[in-house]
DNA sequence: TTGTACGCGTTATCAG
DNA sequence: CTGATAACGCGTACAA
């Protein structure tokens, strides 16, 4: 039964060296009701003397209610042998996890980490059903029309996309209009017209989102944008340097800017280019997205939107168990803040210190 | 009971629906016992209309095993004030994550991701006893002499750290020995002779080996290494960033290197001497660890210390689930094998493809 | 091959 | 204020 041969104390266990019944142990432990002091001490030195600590699967069984709460995001192909090879994986989604890791310890929940393949992605979900409360379910692993029977079975929050879908609740960011000052930026500031925008996965609608935006844009400022196909990459910094070297073999003229789904990506874009004897930003100005701690202490700082990673995390928490307890928010398309953050790829003289005193914690 | 409204299907609905009894259905589910061709296709066509999943808190009460391994990391402070401080977490942990996510999910497991602020590591372990079969605990969260009786009530895996506790399983890198290679490396091939170590938190054991270490193998070789108290800071680019700026502030002479505890604070120390007008590597070089993926596609590239981060993640996974099915492994103490790259920052020139073959995914 | 009935550890409902 | 005892959903001896 208890394959490792450790012995946990039950409820059982404390009831007894307390002298007490197992409703008891469970009141006081759980705060339900007031007990006796004497009752009280008895208890609760039995409990520090056992160690004891309640069994979830026993507690989330009578209760029905597990406080897990899980997260999926497309990452972990099921399949080993491609573990070596993907090893870059999304900053973005590790931040993420880190708000939504925070903000479930503080509503007194846990949260289950999972990735799911391209494939594996509505599968994982209804498996996870399972093991959780509720579920947080990250840009890419579920097509948009996955999501309705999905939703229906378990709270769901979906985080990132399209904000399209009606059938569950969203936190997301305004990719769009953030696209938007990112081509008034390069364009009117700059005076650039020759653009290309390098996007991440076809099957992510944040990029889609991203590229159509930016495209749009930048086309009714006067600007002209690179047909975005051979720009796509795959979010990674060795991905999209690859995708510049290829472009650069193929001895195609440079846009004057190169805007990028993720910051990943622009990393990537501008190693290949100073590699290749091109500089940044005097001959092509690049930008990001997101704003990875790591962007603002690159050489040249990277220029990009800012998007509140751990806060989306946390939103999406937040949310989800809101829903779980049944106090089902009313605003279901939860739209967080960018901020553009211009810094010395594009060509801005970057000041080196924009909000620099934030990051100091003490040792 | 369900806070959320939704009713979940239970074992009882499937069998009634199948006309068989409950134990039956659980056979067919878990493929216990063969069942007659019929009865199956009844039972997996009524577990298929009602989108069944099994209760996995039920399941973990009867079996014992909730297939559940937890992880512990330093890292979120309970207190939420703080969240908005310290924004930039380590990225040597994200990885580990990511590995140990990977090889739950292959092994059937889940993964239950915890932080734990700098005094209630001990706390936090002890409560996530009750939610999961086993737990993994990185460097920073117990200090070695709280591990013995936690590990006493439940499997655990110690992941990094100084592998001296021998009331657990560890799972580690060689700290000391890369170390050596470093130093021997900007020494014997560059001729530096001023050295410093730039520490991480005080109370990691990682750092403190490798601090050691590198001080120990510096002086064996007729180099000097600068005292380590004030080169400390805390892990993060822009910790590393202040102490530079803080050292340049009192005018005192800089090291002809600088070795950093991480990747993290060496992007900041060049990134702070960059912005002072030093030049690395030509003025001072730059060491870091990790090999965090983007540190080869930084300009100049970083050199550092590789460490299979998601191995590490992996392999404690693996040892875990070994105790916890009773499969105690004979070797308590794996050391995984470090790498020293050599790229820009030290002054080597690199040649920008080390490996880079092994980046390119599929899109 | 299949069904009955019990146990897993908690919480919660009732009596007392 | 406290103690029996019935769920909770699933796995599994034990019988048939």
């Amino acid at each position: 039964m208890q394959p490792s041969g450790v012995t946990t104390p039950t409820i059982y266990d404390v009831a007894e060296r307390a002298g007490v019944s197992i409703a008891t142990v469970s009141r006081v432990l759980n705060g339900t009701a007031a007990a006796r002091p004497k009752t009280y001490e008895q208890v609760m030195t039995a409990v520090r003397e056992l160690r004891f600590v309640p069994n979830n699967a026993a507690r989330g069984l009578s209760q029905g209610l597990k406080k897990v709460v899980g997260i999926v995001f497309a990452g972990t192909p099921a399949d080993d042998h491609l573990l070596s090879v993907e090893e870059e994986s999304l900053l973005f989604v590790d931040a993420v996890v880190r708000g939504a890791e925070a903000a479930a310890q503080r509503l007194g929940y846990s949260l289950l980490l999972n990735g799911a393949g391209s494939t594996t992605g509505e599968r994982t979900v209804a498996a996870l059903t399972g093991k959780v409360d509720g579920l947080i379910v990250l840009d890419q692993v579920l097509p948009d029309r996955r999501v309705a029977p999905l939703a229906k079975r378990t709270p769901m929050v979906l985080l990132a996309g399209s904000g399209r879908t009606r059938s569950a609740y969203t936190v997301r960011v305004d990719n769009a209009g953030a696209m938007v000052e990112v081509a008034a930026h390069l364009v009117e500031r700059h005076g650039l017209r020759r653009l290309a925008f390098m996007s991440g996965r076809a099957s992510s609608p944040d990029s889609t989102v991203r590229a159509q935006s930016f495209v749009q844009s930048a086309v009714a400022l006067g600007a002209e944008v690179a047909p975005l196909e051979p720009w796509r990459s795959d979010w990674t910094s060795g991905g999209a340097v690859q995708t510049i070297r290829a472009f650069l073999a193929a001895d195609e003229r440079l846009p004057d800017a190169i805007v990028c789904a993720n910051d990943q990506m622009a990393l990537g874009v501008i190693h290949a280019l100073n590699g290749s004897g091109h500089r940044v930003p005097a001959d092509v100005a690049v930008a990001g997205f997101d704003d990875i701690s790591l962007a603002r202490h690159l050489s040249p700082s990277l220029t990009t939107v800012r998007q509140p990673s751990r806060q989306l995390g946390r939103a999406a928490v937040e949310v989800l168990i809101d829903v779980i307890e049944g106090r089902p928010p009313t605003n279901r398309d939860i739209v967080l803040p960018t901020q553009l953050k211009v810094r010395g790829s594009c060509g801005c003289d970057h000041l080196g210190d924009d909000d620099l005193d934030a990051w100091r914690v003490e040792i």
